[in-house]
RNA sequence: GGGCGAAUGGCGGAACUGGUAGACGCGCACGACUCAAAAUCGUGUUUCGCAAGAAGUGAGAGUUCGAUUCUCUCUUCGCCCA
């Protein structure tokens, strides 16, 4: 018997795939399926994370295909970004060729995995021919508005004199350089994502086919809140006679000592040139930007000489500060403070010595209450308010100020969200141009439709500071409509590729349009979209606001939701090795005869410390490469593997004795199909019922776990058809019975395994007219049935019987079981519980 | 600090609407084939107990004839937000 040679195999079915154009998505009348697993950034090569994420979406677009569907199965690459930039500033290599090399390395990996993808669709968003309908969307929503420049602030790096990502701030400070990060503000381009706030939110109800968690994760992004809003009357400037507020927790007002305002706030213009506030606007400029570094931050103030009167009561005044812990994106850039009840206010009014009035109390404490080491920021009763004392908090409290402030014409009610708009310049080479340019004036010009692309020049050095496409010159300087312009040289976020590039996919090589109407309209929405949680937030909402932002006014595709199913699939994880000196040590580089203990190969005097499975990266050296695998086990056995072991949705272990498993499978199997193929001969007249109960009960089973996600209970399923099938082929055997099973478990096998599987039933002759199989109902039950036997609740038999007998039956037949004489004989029977054809409990005394 | 989720043998994990806990795989043990090994196949494998039997799904309570599944309290861990 020869031994399965996957190599040859699996390279005949795909070289097969691709002549055949196998996976080609046509737009027809049939019923289509959408499947999309995100797109990854062409890093080098691919890693198990993208094995596990495209095997989970290569079963399901192969399932749906096998099905009938016309299936929408793409591939494409996120392949604007910074590793291709910090490539070529180490290597002094060109961005793109980096990229492209990538791409290709990329590609030809994926089609070792055998992955059902329509190629002929595939995207790069670095492409002039993506990124050119990317300029025209932008261009398109500045003309709705969507679309605006402010002044803003970044992370700035002072020794590199470059801004960072968010991602390059460790600990405050610039992960090349090392320096302390700082606050710059630079003018900068957002999109209106906030014109959304309560469509994003609301539409969320309608996404029944998304995790829960994202969803939630998405609510708290969003972030809803009510509030108020509320004037203080300010003295003590001849300038300033009020100042707005906005607050979630009215309620406390009574616990007023402070109002603080960012330092961006408009009052600060009075201050401009008092070098103390000058002083301390600097060092406010020390804090990051992102809202933990604010939070975490020591809170400062400037104390000016105005003092604001608390509106409720018209008595009490209290001084106000310029704070570093005040944003000017969220409310009005000024809130009042309550330290008693708030952490923030609670640290700031410590530090400069002001009131701390107590007006919330915890339920089971009395009214002489006092907040004295921390603040009391949770629920309980109002105290010290006047006509709120005794009003529950926060629920109570609030809706009650909110009535007294509205009818005093003191504040309004009013909604507030959290998500500010979308930050899109980046100040990097390797993005999308933005289409725009500014006049001798700086005003706005817009780049004509027919000068689009703006191309990125080709660079040589990357080795200065900064933002490369601002020493480009030549670039810059452009004409429009006679007038000496230049161009923007900041470039669009990444995030912006991926939030239209499913719309693309489904008119990839259309090279007018970014997408046409009619395919949307077939195509989309995206039927089953599957990624890492990582995304969870920010790609996903974002996709979601393009989508609206797109079609806000045309209605073209009346489309509101990009992605009707969402995925998340857990992460690939791997033990971790360390050597005496706390290295890290690669897998391969250690090795044990007992899998407790390791030992470093070359070096066996040495230690290993084994520390916990953590994810795979590279930082921790704990990753297995896919390339390896699939060159030592093949295609099948690698995807048969990473499906196996965990639900997709769940972390999974890289185990080698698992990977082998799955080996041995495939090969098992190949001798399996050989043993069937010999069988060619009529033995018995009958056809085994045996064989037709188990069959279409175990594609019953699949068909649920593969609507359910539940992929790796259909690889346990698999091992039960090939003891199943290696059994049973020992014995007499109806002939076509046995081909009309054994075909049907080959096809919804087919999803995983798809090489060998094709072999199969090449080998069967039976390569054409494969759909997925019918389960045939009269099979999903005999007409006999184990009745579990309880006493008391406890089980203490089973009994085979007919179905649908009557209680009466099985109470006798169990009263003339011998075995169960001694729970029954001398007890008086009280009650029998019986669920039919299932378990009758009997309860005796 | 807030939100969400999880906890089942030596390990990964199954168990549909409450109804036979531990499917399937790994590991381990024994056996078959073999001169031998690998591969393959077979049998066994929750714990305690020689056995009959008893206990058992993180801990404790509750609802129920019956709870891995539902409710409450707690512990530990993970993720997200701060």
């Amino acid at each position: 018997m020869d031994r399965y040679n996957f190599k040859i195999i699996e390279n005949k079915w795909q070289k097969y795939w691709e002549n055949n154009k196998s996976f080609k998505a046509l737009k027809t009348d049939g019923e289509k399926f959408y499947c999309l697993e995100m797109f990854p950034y062409p890093s080098g090569k691919i890693h198990m994370g993208h094995v596990r994420n495209y095997a989970i979406g290569d079963v399901l677009a192969r399932y749906k295909k096998l099905q009938g569907y016309n299936v929408l199965h793409p591939m494409g690459w996120d392949s604007f970004g910074m590793p291709a930039e910090n490539a070529a500033r180490q290597n002094n290599l060109s961005p793109k060729r980096w990229t492209e090399e990538n791409i290709k390395n990329m590609k030809d990996q994926l089609k070792e995995l055998g992955l059902s993808i329509d190629w002929e669709r595939e995207i790069s968003t670095c492409s002039p021919d993506y990124y050119k309908h990317q300029q025209k969307i932008f261009l398109n929503l500045y003309d709705k508005g969507l679309v605006y420049r402010k002044e803003s602030y970044v992370n700035w790096d002072p020794v590199d004199n470059t801004v960072l990502a968010n991602e390059q701030v460790v600990d405050g400070k610039g992960w090349r350089s090392g320096a302390v990060v700082e606050r710059k503000k630079l003018n900068q381009w957002f999109f209106k994502i906030s014109h959304f706030s309560e469509e994003l939110l609301s539409d969320l109800g309608k996404l029944d086919e998304w995790p829960e968690k994202v969803k939630i994760m998405q609510k708290n992004w969003i972030g809803k809140s009510f509030g108020c809003e509320i004037d203080f009357k300010i003295e003590g400037s001849d300038k300033v006679n009020s100042i707005k507020c906005y607050t979630t927790r009215p309620d406390t007002l009574f616990g007023f000592s402070f109002l603080a305002l960012s330092v961006d706030h408009p009052l600060s213009k009075y201050y401009e040139n008092d070098p103390e506030f000058i002083k301390f606007k600097e060092n406010c400029s020390k804090t990051g930007t992102t809202e933990e570094s604010i939070a975490q931050a020591e809170k400062i103030g400037f104390k000016t000489d105005l003092m604001a009167i608390n509106p409720i009561n018209n008595t009490n005044k209290v001084p106000v500060y310029f704070a570093n812990f005040v944003l000017m994106d969220y409310g009005f850039g000024a809130v009042f403070g309550c330290p008693a009840h708030d952490q923030r206010d609670f640290d700031f009014a410590k530090k400069y010595n002001l009131e701390i009035k107590t007006v919330v109390k915890p339920k089971n404490e009395n009214d002489d209450y006092v907040v004295d080491t921390e603040p009391h920021t949770g629920p309980g009763v109002m105290i010290n308010s006047d006509f709120l004392n005794g009003l529950s908090a926060p629920e109570k409290s609030i809706s009650e100020t909110i009535k007294y402030l509205e009818k005093n014409n003191l504040g309004n009610k009013k909604t507030n969200y959290r998500l500010k708009d979308w930050g899109i310049s980046r100040q990097r080479y390797w993005g999308c141009p933005i289409p725009i340019a500014y006049d001798e004036n700086n005003e706005v010009i817009k780049i004509p439709q027919e000068d689009l692309p703006v191309k990125l020049p080709d660079i040589e050095k990357f080795n200065t500071d900064g933002n490369p496409l601002d020493t480009q010159e030549e670039w810059k300087s452009i004409i429009i409509n006679g007038k000496k312009c230049i161009r923007e040289t900041d470039t669009l976020d990444t995030f912006v590729d991926s939030s239209w590039y499913f719309l693309r996919f489904c008119s990839s090589n259309n090279k007018e349009k970014a997408f046409n109407e009619d395919e949307i309209k077939y195509w989309m929405p995206v039927d089953q979209y599957i990624g890492g949680v990582e995304h969870a937030i920010l790609h996903l909402l974002y996709s979601r606001f393009f989508v609206r932002a797109i079609d806000m006014d045309n209605k073209t595709f009346n489309l509101k939701e990009p992605f009707r199913g969402l995925f998340t699939q857990g992460m690939v994880c791997h033990q971790t090795f360390k050597d005496q000196n706390n290295n890290w040590l690669n897998p391969d580089e250690v090795y044990s005869e007992d899998g407790e203990k390791y030992l470093i190969k070359n070096r066996p005097e040495e230690k290993v410390m084994v520390g916990p499975s953590e994810s795979m990266s590279k930082s921790k050296k704990n990753t297995i490469d896919p390339g390896k695998m699939i060159e030592a086990y093949g295609a099948d056995a690698v995807r048969f593997f990473i499906l196996s072991d965990s639900p997709p949705e769940k972390d999974i272990q890289w185990s080698d004795s698992g990977m082998a498993s799955a080996f041995r499978y495939v090969q098992k199997f190949w001798l399996l199909n050989e043993k069937i193929l010999k069988i060619t001969k009529q033995k018995t007249a009958e056809s085994n019922e045996k064989i037709d109960f188990f069959v279409n009960q175990a594609i019953s089973k699949i068909n649920y776990a593969l609507e359910s996600f539940r992929y790796n209970v259909i690889i346990s399923v698999f091992h039960e058809f090939y003891s199943f099938f290696n059994k049973v082929s020992e014995n007499e055997l109806h002939f076509s019975n046995l081909r009309e099973n054994y075909k049907k478990i080959l096809i919804v096998m087919m999803p995983v395994i798809p090489h060998i599987i094709n072999e199969c039933l090449e080998s069967l002759n039976e390569k054409d007219e494969i759909s997925w199989p019918k389960v045939n109902e009269k099979f999903l039950q005999s007409d006999m049935c184990n009745i579990v036997v309880q006493i008391n609740g406890k089980k203490r038999s089973v009994i085979s019987v007919e179905r649908n007998l009557k209680e009466k039956i099985i109470i006798e037949k169990i009263q003339n079981d011998k075995s169960l004489d001694k729970y029954l004989l001398e007890k008086k029977l009280f009650k029998t519980i019986y669920i039919k054809d299932r378990i009758i409990n009997l309860i005796v005394k």
